[in-house]
DNA sequence: TATGAATGAGCATTCATTCAT
DNA sequence: CATGAATGAATGCTCATTCAT
């Protein structure tokens, strides 16, 4: 009859049947959407629209708005996460460590423009209830303070630096050339190799 | 004389003085809600509450809530300044530069908790469309170069930089260090030796 | 008693002594903004700010804003009333009584643009509750019917006619002919004379 | 089991019509509420209210208040205009075209008491800015300028007018006799033959 | 699984009116 | 008499979420 053609269509060309198809469109399009118009401004159903789903489809896939947010962040971090692990120099040396890293993140940055900044929106912007125990930024600080401890166990950093707070002091610098670089266009060989050089330097025993 | 005017009128105990008090009040408690729970979670109503006040009076001093947070960046940001223009060593060198902005910064932000922070909510945050030309940040990193600049000149820094990106750099490891000194509670003494010392020798020629 | 003083008071005229210079100017202010920007739009504020007063002194001169719009439509009415007293014709046959009553308020609406229309305002519209008895219109209407009464009863109309329906007509056609003529600055003689003889021939015996 | 209950609950029971209902019921609303109350007085609420439907849903239809209120003239003017069109004399004498758009009105006044006078609300009194380009009745004018400019050419009424104006002075007669008609419940043959003789007798040549 | 019409708590804002001065 | 800062009930509108289909 004219039902089973119709399906035998609908069956295979558009909407491809299975589920989790839907999630991905949806995962695109809330990053496209939170990066360009912030938290606030995004509706789920601007989601739903953008992923060309139905406003409804949003709530098969996530509890709350709130949630898909968090999603989002989630899958910025670990997405950046294996960016850098696979950024990682063969030797270790501070300067290496310092160039790769530094490298990685710009890349990230620019690859992804916006999606760093949006999915470090402060939690009490989202939320004024459940405010986050530790801020992403200050995490990262932990990571760096890692790195500097290792390096002066090397003797390749000098020992006089706590490193807790060199660790916070290295990832703020590396975040705010990161994001005023991709801001304002800058050369990136220029920028990497000032900065690499600035936290040697600076680390130097 | 006047004074003992006023003086014998507020003395009494219902009618509260007059004018000018009420921005004055409303300013006091946007700034206590914006900092408390950020700009989506601050009501006009809650603001007004807060002053002591009925609803319409917020209207009376603002167009709207925009304006009103604007109105506290602004205020922020020119406190700071304040505050740091009070606190410039006698003697340009530049470890007593670094020493004394990164000091004052520190000051401000243990003495002022979350205002900074809330003053730099991103214009994207309050307001989709009104994008700010150079955010905040930047625009201090600007300065930082400035006094970078100088320091070449003197020959307290070395060339081999440039100033924008290095300014950039300084200011970032400034700002995450700050906040993240204000948030563990650590002990001030430390963090701005250890910061000074790091960004010394980083610039050392 | 206070009875006596407020009876010695009420006994008086009634905005009385002083200076009714304020009231005056509220009067102006009112009728142009009524006029301009409809009941609505325009706030006792505004009235007050267009009188050059400030806004409590309107409360000094009106209960509220329905009283203040009340009191220019009841100004209107008279002050149109007195105009077309000043322009009945000598002699009382129908042609002259219609000739000079049209062209009294097609004067009347020259000189006071949007007076009538705004004094017309529909009571339903300021105010759900009070519907007023019988409006403005139709009391005009019956003003006409007296008219062709009175003609009827000198042989220079039709017996053959309801006043009371064919006033309510000749009411109605003048005051449209009188709204779109001012509309469209038609020229006044021909307007006058065409509709003159329009109702003088419809009402000839 | 659960499912058969709920199977034949929703059979018959509660769940209504499904979708462009919402539209007609809001629509009656609206209309009601207008009328009655005037644009005013009538909330958005108010009318969702009316209809049986969340205030929200109101939002799904209207973009606001105004496009809603604008709806109801341009509905109500249109099915005038077929309520007209349908009363049509077959004969175009100037009598019967005069008698039958008379009726027509008187009839459509009876029917839909207070709908012309709500749909004629001037648009100042709706938004001062849109002020629109020709009000209703004068375009209403306009066409019975048309219907006497032929009947001139038909020798049915005199040549010594002036077809335009003469046109409003005909619109506004009807419109006056129809709405204080409606409003005093006269007899509508009596209301009827008057105005038409008037109007025929006004033309002759 | 997918849909989108429906919902109503919640928001920013206005404005007629009061009252201390 | 005159003022204008203060008020808060009321308004038009939005949007995260639900649920019948």
């Amino acid at each position: 009859m004219e039902q089973s053609d119709i399906a035998s269509k609908t069956g295979d060309i558009r909407p491809l049947r299975r589920k989790p198809e839907s999630l991905a469109k949806l995962k695109r399009a809330a990053r496209k959407l939170f990066v360009e118009r912030g938290y606030h401004a995004t509706r789920p159903q601007d989601i739903a629209r953008e992923a060309g789903l139905g406003h409804g489809t949003f709530y098969l896939h996530y509890p709350d708005k709130r949630a898909c947010f968090l999603a989002f962040v989630d899958d910025a971090r670990q997405e950046l996460h294996e960016f850098m692990l696979a950024r990682q120099p063969a030797e270790k040396t501070l300067e290496k460590t310092i160039a790769a890293n530094l490298k990685g993140i710009y890349e990230y940055s620019a690859q992804h423009p916006g999606v760093l900044a949006a999915a470090m929106t402060d939690e009490l912007v989202i939320d004024a209830e459940g405010a986050q125990a530790t801020p992403l930024l200050v995490r990262w600080g932990f990571d760096w303070a890692d790195v500097v401890r290792e390096a002066m166990r090397n003797g390749q950093a000098s020992n006089s630096y706590d490193a807790e707070i060199v660790g916070q002091a290295i990832l703020g610098a590396i975040h705010q050339v990161a994001s005023e670089g991709a801001r304002s266009q800058r050369k990136r060989e220029e920028v990497l190799d000032n900065l690499t050089r600035f936290l040697v330097q600076a680390l130097k025993p």
